[in-house]
DNA sequence: TATTATTTTGCATACGCTTGCAAATACTTT
DNA sequence: AAAGTATTTGCAAGCGTATGCAAAATAATA
């Protein structure tokens, strides 16, 4: 039941070799011939050896591990997110170490201490914000820092976003378009970047067109509060007859409350746009219009820019902004014809 | 720019003292004195000195790190494990390293290899089997194995999951209850534990009611297969009027076959029940009877007993089962009579 | 075959840290 | 104040690996 740990350095004994040759047996880049390989292979099947990846890296000062903060599972963008972010890393060779950033969690900027104790090779940060003494700190220790779903006013790090701004105004257009005169939005928590876009373009869009916003509720991105800005802005005196919501998950939310607790046909009486495309919006329950966020592009971005960051330090950041479609669904009307 | 690495070395001749007394300092159970904590701690600061977790663990043997294998992060059940398991790991001073055990990635032991390498203290499988072969490798390593939502006729590690035998039997309970004829299953992936046992539970109960199932159909755990399986059942001579679907997940897509394509009511016509109780089902769209998986409770006992194995190797391996409530809600009908 | 160019190999060191041990210091006790 | 006890401290070794360097082995060339 001893439980005994299998060096390089027995696997040399055993072949008859020395440790460094076992040691570039296992290094890619390292030269041996071919017969020593063959001792060494052999014998470190026999003992069923593998080398340590910690202590690699304390001396390549490699990790091949990528820090990945995360929040708002519950909205189903990110699980698939994670899903690509990770199996995509996998295949290069890195593997990923999830840390919460979660309401029970301290904040942000002591889980990213906790990270680079790590010795992580890079950061992706998924829509999250970090203070920039933080960043600094990662700067300084030459990680790299790449925002996902989140952009931020700050040059040193790079971020991969949708193009949010453009993706408000093919909103406004179609609800213009569909012939709706009250139109109203639901805002997700004022302090993402996101949102602010989604907003910024919806609103300018509808300005252009000489409109404005009907009414305008804050559903923070959580099911809870968009229930509540459902429920008071579908029970005002003139209510609106589209909804742009920040989020398919608050959209969700805000249909249930328009069509089960008010009655309200949807799209007749009120169209709804929503805005990621997570699969539920497919489903012919909430058949939801909505702007789809290009998860597998924006993951292929972010692997791409974070992978060059670490091979090369003076990659300058970048801002990348990916366009994503309008997907026409059953949840807006199209035509001017109201439904009586 | 050149990144200059901070070590104890440094903080130690900045403070007056001998790198051992730094590395005291930061060892929670090592002893110094006010003083010199004081100066080391002043210097630490000063330099933003954070002790390597790599170098430790190669010294302690212990990295703080759990591996979690996962797949089907696209059923919602998983998602929300995920963070819990992290989160509860995150306060116990561990982090998770993720690996995706998904289509694209090649098999479990790879996978698991691959986890060894990090020198992990243990490992969480959450909803995926492993090879003997390969559980005798992580015995012999003395990595603690835990099987969450999944049991293994293997004695050789714990496995979590919730009592799925009586979960079934409650759902049979209930339809039998509200007066259903014509009792149908879609199954999930039949080499999953949590299949089989729900599925034994939910059969034999009908038969101590002296029913059997009138119709069964496979769907894998996939939404698509699952709404293959239900047009097949519900397009056939004499449908059913009462369906036990195997996972929520697959219960909305079968739900949208019955509504939306074939027209059906529910609960009137048919009565759906799921299993899991994933936020979706409680939304009015769907609103789902369903057996409730304590994700809290279930992950609560695999935290406390994966860091048991840790602390005390020759803990023995345990089987667990929580029992998880029947949650009613509208998708079924309660009473015998039929709307006609 | 002798000479040079090339590849392979082992030695020794370093990566950043923890920890047993013995010396040094601080605190008690009579 | 001296002896004894408890606590703190520095030294040095080692965790498992990669890698520069020089020596040894091999291949290529004349």
């Amino acid at each position: 039941m001893v439980t005994k740990k299998i060096t390089s350095l027995e696997v040399a004994k055993l072949a008859g070799v020395s440790q460094s040759a076992v040691s570039r047996v296992f290094t890619p880049g390292a030269s041996a011939s071919k017969k020593t390989e063959e001792k060494v292979r052999k014998a470190a099947t026999e003992l069923d050896y593998r080398p340590n990846v910690l202590a690699r890296s304390l001396i390549t000062g490699r990790s091949r591990i990528i820090g990945l903060v995360v929040a708002h599972l519950d909205n189903y963008f990110y699980p698939e997110a994670l899903e690509l972010i990770s199996n995509s890393l996998q295949k290069k060779g890195y593997h990923v170490l999830v840390f919460m950033a979660s309401k029970t969690a301290g904040s942000i900027d002591d889980v990213v201490d906790e990270i680079l104790d790590y010795q992580v090779d890079g950061i992706i940060l998924a829509s999250v914000a970090i203070s920039s003494n933080l960043a600094s700190r990662c700067n300084a220790r030459g990680v790299p820092v790449i925002l996902f779903n989140r952009s931020q006013d700050d040059d040193r790090f790079s971020a991969i976003t949708s193009d949010n701004i453009l993706g408000g105004q093919k909103v406004a257009r179609l609800l213009i378009a569909g012939g709706h005169k009250r139109i109203a939005y639901i805002a997700g928590w004022e302090g993402a970047s996101t949102q602010r876009d989604r907003e910024a373009g919806f609103v300018e869009e509808l300005k252009q067109h000489g409109m404005s916003l009907h009414a305008r509720e804050v559903g923070n991105f959580i099911q809870d509060e968009a229930r509540q800005a459902a429920r008071k802005m579908f029970t005002a005196n003139e209510i609106p007859d589209a909804v742009f919501v920040a989020s398919d998950d608050m959209s969700f939310a805000v249909m249930d409350v328009i069509r089960f607790e008010l009655g309200l046909k949807i799209p007749e009486q009120v169209s709804v746009v929503g805005y990621d495309d997570v699969p539920v919006s497919s489903w012919p329950a909430y058949d939801l219009t909505t702007v789809r966020q290009p998860a597998n592009r924006m993951v292929a971005e972010t692997i791409s820019m974070i992978l060059e960051c670490i091979e090369n330090k003076k990659t300058k950041p970048r801002q990348i902004k990916i366009d994503g479609p309008l997907i026409m669904r059953g949840s807006t009307r199209i035509s001017t014809k109201l439904s009586k």
